[in-house]
DNA sequence: ATATGTAATGTTATAATATAACATTATATA
DNA sequence: TATATAATGTTATATTATAACATTACATAT
C-alpha cells in the first residue's frame, strides 16, 4: 500500500501560488461550514504559512505582520496559529518549532512528516497503514491514543541526487 | 509481533532507584568502552533525568544543580544534555521540550514514545516493525532517513482504568 | 614530572519561543 | 438596538535555548 502524499517536496519547480489559493479557499469553505470565523488575521497568517515551501516560524510570520498591522504582537500570531491548528488548517512540526499548511484541511489524522535537513522542506504523508500499526501497538499495552506525531528526519530524493 | 517495552509506565508502584543505578552503571560502562568522559556533571544530570518518572525540563535540572554547584548555568545543563543525547543516554521528547532517560542505552533506533497526558509519564517502545514500515514508506518516495521521531499522545491504561 | 593540546566547564549576555492577564473592539443575534 | 461572546489589542513576562569568550581540568607525549 502506497502512502498518500498530501504535500510534496517542491524540487525547485512549483512556485506554489495555486496551493496557497486552494488552501485559503478550502479554509474559508471549511470554516463557513462549521460556522467558525475566518477573520482577516487568521486568513493572512494561513497565507503566510503557505507562502513558504519550508516550515515557518511564528516570529517570522510576526515580522511580516508587523509591516502590515501596527498592532501585531506575539499573541496575534500565536492565537491565529492556535486557531489554525485546532481547525486542522496547519500543522506544527514539533522538532522544528515551526508550522506548515495542512495538505488536506479538515482531514482527520495528524499526518506524517518527512523533513529534509538539506533543503529544509517538509513533505506530508497520510499513511493509514502506519497510523493503524501505531494504533495497534498502543492498544497492545492498553494505551488510548489521542494524537500521533511522526516526524522523519533525513534527506529528500532531490537533495540526495544533487550531491 | 510485540513491541519491546524499554520503559514502562510506573503505575504508582516502582520507586525506581534500581533503574537509576542501572542507567548510571550502563552509562559509565558505555562511555568507558568508547573512551568518552563521563564527568561528574554529566553523571549528575543523567541521574536527575532518571530521578523522575516524568520527562524532565532542562530548567528543572538547573534549579536542582544550582543548589549543589554555584557555577551552574543554562549552558551547564544544555551541554550535559547534548552530550547525553549524542551518546544515546537520554531522549528528548520534542512535543514536551523535556528529557527522559533512555531505556536501553547505546541502542540504535530512537525509540517510540507513549505520552500519557493524564499522569504525565512516558513509556518507550522499541518496535522494529514500526521502524521498518516507516523506513519503507520513506524509501518509496526516495527519502533517506537519518532519524525517526514517534510520539504518541493519549492516556495510559492505569489512568484509563482509574477514571 | 612536566609541557602541551584538547576537551570540559565557567561566565555573561542574549536570542528564540511562547503565554498570562487584562483592556478594548467587533460581531452575531435576541 | 442591546447584549453577550468572540476576537483582537496591549503590556509584560515566562520558558527554552544558544553565542561567545575565559578559565580549568585532563590525557598523553616527552
Amino acid at each position: 500500500m502506497q502512502a498518500k502524499v498530501l504535500r510534496e517536496f517542491s524540487r525547485g519547480r512549483h512556485k506554489h501560488s495555486a496551493c496557497i489559493t486552494d488552501a485559503l479557499k478550502a479554509a474559508e469553505h471549511s470554516c463557513k461550514e462549521r460556522g467558525i470565523r475566518f477573520t482577516a488575521i487568521r486568513r493572512r497568517v494561513l497565507e503566510l504559512v503557505w507562502a513558504s515551501h519550508e516550515p515557518v516560524k511564528a516570529y517570522d510570520v510576526l515580522d511580516i505582520l508587523r509591516n502590515e498591522r501596527s498592532s501585531a504582537a506575539p499573541p496575534t500570531v500565536y492565537r491565529a496559529l492556535e486557531f489554525l491548528l485546532e481547525e486542522g488548517l496547519v500543522h506544527k512540526i514539533e522538532s522544528l518549532n515551526a508550522y506548515v499548511g495542512c495538505g488536506e484541511p479538515g482531514h482527520l489524522d495528524s499526518g506524517q512528516f518527512l523533513i529534509c535537513s538539506s533543503c529544509g522542506e517538509v513533505a506530508e504523508l497520510d499513511d493509514p497503514e502506519l497510523v493503524k500499526l501505531i494504533t495497534e501497538k498502543a492498544k497492545q499495552i492498553g494505551f488510548s491514543i489521542k494524537d500521533q506525531i511522526v516526524e522523519i528526519l533525513g534527506c529528500c530524493s532531490q537533495c540526495l541526487s544533487s550531491k
